[in-house]
This record gives structure tokens, sequence and C-alpha cells, in this order.
DNA sequence: TGAATCACG
DNA sequence: ACGTACGTGATTCAT
């Protein structure tokens, strides 16, 4: 069925205009004309095309006077005066559908709803689906089978899909109902009076026993009460206000067919009119567009068995959860140059032809996610090889702050005829598996859109000179945390059962202890109530930073801790309570059947090439204090012990030899101490004068450093005036000129090229470094600073990884890589290849990556990750 | 859904 | 005059 869309202008403009506005500083082009609107009405638009419908049309409001005002006069009255900002866009939004070829309709004495609601009834009874979208509510009693609406809900970005069912599912009302309903509740805005004391909930009761305002009317009566009482009075301004809630359906306008076909935009006044108002994004977008041709109708065939596979093809599985190792397979997509299937997961497996291409690592298989593709099959019973074009990590190395939905990602290219997975799949409580078609036809897209995206990505990193930091280390890497994550870390849950004890009882003597101070019950967890005891109750001096009230963060507490019993206990309680519900509880939830935990390490998501641990997040378990270390006990081997090795300083030394800091570099080849070193050099004193004070000053100026901080920030962490920490800085670049000028250099370089670069040409863009807001920029300066010494930090152990994986395999060694911590490698090693591991892992990662100044790692082994130290 | 808090490198 | 150190994820409360 050919789709019409309707697009109500007024209201999409009016949010288009608020959702920016509200943010403070208006959209202006270069003249100082307000754009906002028409960009986010041009952004939608855009969107809306990618639907690629046969017809559209946008309806507009015309004359202040509608027949509205003769059934009341206040009809609204009360809606402020439009502000100029927004109505001069009136006229620059027609300018802007002119050159995009797409017809308006305004006629006088209408609004645009009444157009709308004409011409999807003839657009209905010409057999179109009707697509209509709007900011405004009343539009839902237009919907029906052949008609749905989108309406906006944050901005003009997301869209609420309404259909009978939906409609049927939130308010229990047909789509005619909805009439009576707004009837019935009336509405401020539109200054619509409805029966006063009659609110949303009121209002579907009655439409619920009654059906319509008119039979409300018939039986009102029979209701009891003030409410009845208020009905009997008011049902006229119901009834009403029905009249005007109501679209009209019969408006003189004609749909003609012809005038309404989508036939694309004219490029040249498109261009123009983008340049004349500065809307540079959407700009690049079209001319990007008018490179890539327009796709064809995508032709797939849906098969209970897979014919043979002739050529490399793109395969994708549609994994339904977002944890994969949990998640079941619907079913498969393979897309090539000749060639479009979908199978479903269940005839996939019993489908031995298409199970032996899958396991064959001769044919070359493309994909979205590689390590997620191998691992959702290998729990569901297939094997995967040869998979070896990855596009998620291909478009993450280009650009890793591209959002990691497919849809976004081929957008990128130009790639523009994918649906969002929100769009077929629902999101939250509607989230569901789409129809058999529905999932079919978007899998297949998606893998055609990998396989289309192929050879621009390989060029585009080729370009970037970013094909060897893609091909040779990104994709190793997948496959080995792809083992690691399946192979998994071993869980001694009785630890855990018994800290969960442990930490409960304390707890809960805790709470009572600090009840009985506070001299009430309240929720210790609940920042607000916890604020208002503290500091009106018991008076303490608040530290108050005042965004939503109080703030009791540990820094807060800290500085109180001395002055009232109560602030030591509800520090205990904090910890205690994050350790039992973060770790102890939430950890056993995670623990597969086979007693281990295996969590996804995401690999394209860290703006700086780190990876990421979720589902649980393996990265942040406790460490720094006593009570939470315990927590490690639980982590045991599987085989006979845990390696884990990790690199001494590494972002330092990175700083060192990217910056070519003489005496840092000095330093590290004799192996000194880095923060005594600099201490000395700071204060002037020998390194053996340093006083254990001094080093730690040093060593918080060290850190401080690598994350571009400034002095008051300095001053508070050390616990010195403004002023001392403003002459320690300059001492130590003093002593470190290079770093201040590599410093100054790596922002000078980003606000030419728009990025900074790690010694793998790992790029982040930093758009915001020119930014005229003075902290934003300062912001995007210290991103600069610091990506590429974390960045490198990432892109030296993934090296590492590479090497230690590599020899292990080389020497059949039995034991397994699992866990990564940002600098730290760990093990799951057998007794006998002990030795040699160790010997192993030390030397790939000493020699992992060559710089001015050595690598250092150290490296332990025990029976669980507690005596690892 | 977002803010506040706190766990890690 | 302003606001103040990088990169993450999970839990809880509150809207």
């Amino acid at each position: 069925m050919e789709e019409l869309i309707l697009i109500d202008g007024n209201s999409l403009l009016f949010k288009a205009y608020y959702a920016t506005a509200s943010m403070g500083n208006l959209m202006v082009n270069k003249d100082g004309i307000p754009t906002n609107a028409v960009f986010g009405f041009a952004n939608m638009l855009q969107k809306i095309l990618e639907r690629n419908s046969a017809y559209i049309v946008v309806a507009f409001d015309y004359g202040k006077k509608t027949f509205r005002n003769d059934l009341l006069e206040e009809y609204k009255a009360t809606r402020k005066e439009t502000p100029d900002e927004l109505k001069c866009q009136f006229a620059m939004v027609r300018e802007f559908l002119n050159a995009y070829q797409i017809p308006y309709y305004e006629l006088e004495g209408y609004e645009g709803d009444d157009l709308i609601g004409t011409l999807s009834r003839l657009g209905e009874e010409d057999g179109l689906s009707v697509s209509i979208f709007t900011g405004d509510k009343d539009a839902f009693q237009l919907v029906s089978s052949q008609t749905t609406v989108y309406r906006t809900v944050k901005g003009v970005t997301q869209l609420d899909v309404y259909t009978p069912e939906t409609i049927q599912e939130k308010y229990g009302l047909q789509p005619d109902q909805i009439r009576d309903f707004l009837g019935l509740m009336g509405d401020s805005a539109d200054n619509i009076p409805g029966i006063k004391g009659v609110g949303e909930k009121t209002a579907l009761k009655l439409l619920h026993q009654y059906g319509t305002v008119e039979n409300l009317k018939e039986h009102m009566d029979e209701i009891k009460g003030k409410m009845g009482e208020k009905i009997r009075e008011n049902i006229d301004l119901g009834i009403q206000s029905k009249k005007i809630a109501t679209i009209l359906r019969d408006v003189p306008v004609t749909l003609d067919l012809n005038q309404a076909r989508y036939e694309g935009y004219d490029f040249e006044k498109l261009k123009a009119f983008y340049t004349r108002y500065d809307m540079n994004s959407l700009l690049k977008k079209i001319s990007v567009e008018s490179r890539v041709p327009q796709t064809t109708q995508l032709k797939y065939e849906i098969v209970e068995k897979m014919p043979p596979i002739e050529n490399d093809s793109s395969v994708l599985g549609a994994i339904y959860d977002q944890n994969y190792h949990k998640s079941i397979v619907l079913g498969y997509a393979l897309y090539n140059d000749h060639q479009a299937y979908f199978i479903t997961f269940e005839n996939a497996l019993k489908d031995q032809a298409f199970l032996d291409y899958l396991r064959d690592e001769n044919y070359h298989k493309y994909s979205y996610n590689i390590k997620a593709q191998i691992l959702s099959a290998k729990w569901n019973g297939i094997e995967i090889k040869g998979m070896d074009f990855d596009l998620q990590l291909a478009s993450y190395i280009l650009n890793p702050s591209l959002k990691d939905e497919m849809k976004y990602i081929a957008d990128y290219y130009g790639y523009t005829s994918l649906q969002y997975e929100e769009e077929v799949f629902g999101k939250n409580t509607k989230k569901h598996i789409p129809e058999l078609d529905l999932l079919a036809k978007h899998t297949v897209s998606k893998a055609k859109a990998i396989y289309d995206l192929r050879s621009q990505a390989i060029e585009k990193l080729k370009q970037e000179d970013q094909y060897d930091l893609y091909q040779n280390l990104e994709l190793p890497v997948t496959y080995i945390l792809a083992d690691m994550e399946y192979v998994g870390a071993k869980i001694d849950v009785d630890v855990l059962k018994k800290l969960e004890v442990t930490f409960d009882s304390q707890i809960k003597s805790i709470e009572e202890d600090i009840y009985t101070l506070a001299g009430e019950t309240f929720n210790i967890a609940s920042p607000k109530q916890l604020g208002d005891i503290l500091f009106n109750k018991l008076g303490l001096p608040n530290g108050k930073k005042t965004k939503s009230g109080y703030s009791t963060s540990q820094d807060i507490l800290e500085k109180i801790e001395d002055l009232h019993p109560i602030v030591p206990l509800i520090q205990q309680y904090r910890m205690l309570t994050k350790l039992s519900s973060t770790y102890v509880k939430g950890l056993q939830e995670q623990i597969f059947p086979d007693g281990k935990i295996h969590t996804i390490f995401n690999q394209a998501l860290t703006q700086t090439g780190r990876l990421s641990s979720i589902d649980p997040n393996l990265q942040n378990i406790p460490v720094r204090q006593e009570e939470g270390k315990l927590i490690r006990k639980a982590f045991v081997a599987s085989h006979d012990y845990l390696v884990s090795f990790d690199y001494s300083q590494i972002e330092l030394r990175i700083l060192a030899h990217l910056a070519k800091v003489k005496s840092l570099i000095d330093a590290f080849h004799q192996d000194k101490d880095i923060h005594t070193h600099t201490a000395a050099l700071v204060f002037k004193v020998k390194d053996e004068e340093v006083t254990p004070q001094m080093r730690r000053q040093a060593k918080a100026v060290n850190f401080g450093i690598i994350y571009g901080m400034g002095e008051f920030r300095l001053s508070k962490q050390i616990g010195v005036s403004l002023s001392e920490a403003r002459e320690f800085i300059r001492r130590y670049f003093e002593e470190y000129p290079e770093i201040k000028q590599y410093m100054n250099h790596v922002v000078e370089e980003c606000q030419k090229q728009g990025y900074v670069s790690t010694v793998l040409n790992r790029k982040r863009y930093i758009p915001t470094i020119n930014d005229k807001n003075y902290m934003v920029r300062e912001q995007a300066k210290r991103f600069a600073m610091n990506s590429p010494i974390q960045g490198s930090g990432a892109d030296i152990l993934k090296l590492a990884m590479i090497r230690v994986d590599q020899l292990m395999k080389e020497k059949k060694l039995k034991s397994q890589m699992i866990l990564q911590v940002h600098d730290e490698l760990i093990f799951d090693v057998y007794e006998d290849e002990l030795d040699e591991m160790m010997t192993i892992i030390k030397s790939s990662m000493e020699n992992a990556f060559q710089m001015a100044v050595p690598l250092k790692v150290e490296g332990t082994y025990a029976s669980n990750w507690y005596d690892l130290k």
C-alpha cells in the first residue's frame, strides 16, 4: 500500500521552537535571524522522508478566526502572542518546503488539523495508508486501520506511534471517542472549558460507561453525588467543547495525488536555503546523499532452507536481548549482490548445509558486532567462523562518537534507508518480537547495509590511515574478547553468601544507631531526607551545594565527620549498602549455571578506545578499601591459579614519551619512584628529603596533569590555598617545560584539524574545541589533552593482549585470559603452565609498544583475586 | 528518565 | 564573572 504523509506544520514548528528556545540561546544564522524552529522541522522532515513514502503534504493554520471562535468566543483567547522569533520562521519554512518541492495547504478559517482531517479521509478513500505527524493529541481521533498518528514526545526527535490498538491500550477508547474525551476534559492551552471538575481519570470512567458525551447527557440523571450535579450543570459546555475538539473532515480541499507525489528536492534550491541560514549539518547531509544512488525496493525471500551461498556475504543474526550471552536469536539474514534471504533460527538449526556454511572459515562473512554474533550463536549451539568484517568496529574507529545503532551508523555513510531498532521492536514495556515479515525485512535491510557499506568503510579507513588499527588491532581483539567472555570468571558463591550475611547484619545495626542519633527513622538512602536530617534537624554546617537540595556526597561528609557521631555511621552505611547491593547481591544474580560470570566487554563505546564492561561490570570490583576488597575472594581460579599483570604508571610513561619530557624519561629509565622524583624537583630538595606529604602532593599533580586539571581543583585536592596551588603548578611546568609545550601543541592541533589522536592513530573528534562558550571550550581542551594519553594506554594494552594470545596459541597453552581492567590483564592458569605464562605475559606486555621510556609491569599469582596484590 | 552517589582505572 | 580533572557502570530515589 502506498503511503500518504500528512504533517501538521504549525504544531511541529511550535514544538521545534520551544524545544530548543527553552534551552536559552536561540539558534540564529550569521545575520542574526532565528532559525531554530525551521532547523528542528527540517531535521524531522529528513527523517520522515527516509520512509520513502509516495505522497506528502504539509498543512498550516490560516487566519485568526475559525468556526471554533463562533462556537466559543474565548477559544484560544489565553494563548500568548506568538513570539516574533517564531513568527518570522513561518515564512521561512514555506521557503524551505518549496525547495523540497513539498506542497503545503492552508485555507482561511480552518486550522491545519481540519485540512489534515479532510486529506486523511480522502487518502483513505484512495486506498492509501496515511501517516500523520503532529505534536497535538487532537489528531488521535483520526486514527484508523489505515491511518496512524506519530506524535512528537520530546522536542521533535522522538515519536510515539498511535494506532487503534495503542489508543485502546492507553485510554480504552475508540479513536472517535477522543473527541468526547477532549470535550469532557477541556483543554487549558486552547481555553476549551470542558466540564469543570472532570479530569482525565473521570472523563475516561464516564466514557467507558456511557460511550459519548451525548449519551452521557441522556443518562446524567443516573449519576449520584457531587459529580452528578456538576455534570448536569455543565453538560452543554461539554457538548460544545466536543464540537470544538472535533476535527473537520469535509473542508473544501481537494487531494490531487499527482501534486502530492514526492519526487525529491531541488538540490540547488535546498543548498542555497541551507547555506543562507547556516544549516551546515543539513547541507552536508544532502551533499552526501546526492552522491549516493537512490536505494531501490529491497527484494528478499524468507526461506525454510538456505539455498547454496555462492559469494562472500553479509550475515546478521537478529539477537533479541541486549545480553547476547542469554539471548535467543530470532533468525539470520544473508545478503550478497544476488542473494537476499531470511531464515528463522529454528529452521537454521535444522539446515545442515547452512550450518556448514556458517562454520566454514573459507566463506567470508561480513557483519555488525562480530563478537555478539559469534557468541549469541555459540550459546545457542551454532558455530560461526570466517566472520571477518565488522561494520560496528570499523565505524567506531572512524569516529568513536557514533551511536551504536545500525541506523545511525548507516546514516553516517549517507545510507538512509534503515529503520530504528525501536521502531521495529518497540521499547521498554512495549518491546516485543515483531511479525516475521517485519523482522525479516528489517534484518535483511541491515545485512544489505553492511554489504553495501563495507567497501566505503574500508576505503575511508585507508584514507584516514586507520585501516591497520582496525584490521590488525581491533579485529583480533574482538575475537580474543569473545573467548574471554565465553570462558568467564569463576565465582565461589559461598564467599558472597557469607559476606551477604555479615554485611546485612552490620547494615542493620548501623541503621538503628543512625535512627537513634537522628531521633527518628528515615530513608538513609534518600539524599533529600538525609540532607534534611543532617543540615536542618542536626544543624550541621552544610557544605551546601544547592542544585536540588543539599549535597550529601562523600567529600561533603568528610568535612563534617568529626562534628557529629552520626556522620561516620552514615559513611559506614553508604559503603556497606553499596557493597551489598551492587556487588554481593548483584554479582550473585549474574552467575550462570556453569558457576561463572560472563561479562560483556563493549569494544565500541568509549571515546578514548578503552573497553567498558557491563552486565555485570567487572572493571570496578572494589579494591581500595579492605571491606570491599573482600569481594575479590569470590573470584577464584577455575583451573589452578589466577594470574594478574598490570602496567606500572603507564599513563605517565606515555606522557613522558609523547611530550618528550627529558627529566621524566630519564627518571623512568632509572626506574625511579616517579612521584618522589617530581616532588624532589618541585620542592627543590634531594630525593631522600621528600616527605610523604610532599610525595602525596606531587602524585596529585602528576595525575591532575593527565586530566588537564586547573589550580582550583588542585588546591582542593591537596588542601592548600589557591595561590599555593598556582605556584605549585608553575613550578611543575618549570621543571617539566616540555609538558606545557606538548599540551599547548595538542590543543592547537585539535583546533586546526578537529580531532586528537593516539600512538596508533585512534582519533577522537572534539567539535566543541572552538565553541564560543568558555566552559565548553575549556572542557574540550581537557578532552584534547587527556584523550591521546588515555587512548594510547588503551592501544598498548590491546597490543599486549594480541601478543599474549598469539604466544599462547603458538605454545598451545590451555590457560586462558579472562579479564581486562584498563591497565591490567587477568588469566585463569593451569599449574603446569604457570611459569611459562608468567614469562609470556610479562614479556608481551613490556614489549607491546616501543617508546622513549620502558614499559614496566608487575605480576602475581594466587588462587583468588583478593590475594593477587 | 535523570540526578545523585559511589565502585573502578 | 564564571566554575573548575579524564574515562566508565550499577543502584537508588524521585519526578
